[in-house]
DNA sequence: GTAATATTAAACCAAATGGTTGAATATGCA
DNA sequence: TGCATATTCAACCATTTGGTTTAATATTAC
């Protein structure tokens, strides 16, 4: 009946949080410690720490042990899986635009 | 700190639900009413009209009433929002298969 | 060894989520 | 008019989520 793909319900719970969005943008950029993100935000280290596991789980970051520091950088094809999702959709929402295009020229 | 773009947190906590993506797959190929989907899952016909208002209130799709049924459609540009948002990943993961393959030749 | 730093674990809390059942509201049909 | 169909609303419930605080565990530095 319904198609059980746990990766994606991970995934895109993940992604639907606006903090987590943000630290993904900034483990996008460069390495960074839990430290070094929860300087950005107004909540706990704990809080941070939760939404970093959330995001593992998700395979949307990956850490790495230095010393005392877990250094968080962007996971292999982190978002892979989204956007193979979205590809179905796309073929669709393209197809309309290349009719729209058909009938403007 | 955050961005805000509540738009896209009520899109992807909407795509994180197996149900709800398998509603999208469905309307995506032709349009239906509440009851016809109904049928479809093993839950109650409340439960599948509040998955279609979340999936409303984060423009997957769309209703048309007809008579005393509402007829369910995917919504234009559903879900353009999520791969436009990917797409400033996209480029950065493209970039590495660039440097990958320009590694093996 | 002791203190400081970096992180996770545990217990807790309020709010949101995903489901239920039963009542209310429209609409269509005989 | 009265009954059946289609849907939503309301109240409820259990679980999950996103946060807190405090304690525990590693690691580094003095």
């Amino acid at each position: 009946m319904v198609e059980y793909a746990l990766h994606l319900d991970f995934l895109f719970s993940s992604l639907s949080d606006p903090t987590r969005r943000d630290i993904l943008a900034r483990v996008s950029r460069r390495e960074l410690s839990v430290s070094d993100l929860v300087q950005h935000y107004n909540m706990s280290f704990a809080a941070i720490s939760k939404h970093l596991m959330v995001m593992e789980r998700a395979k949307l970051i990956v850490k790495r042990k230095e010393g005392r520091k877990q250094m968080v950088s962007l996971a292999p094809d982190a978002l892979k899986g989204a956007d193979e999702y979205l590809e179905q959709y796309r073929l669709m929402w393209q197809g309309r635009y290349d009719k729209l295009d058909a009938l403007i020229q």
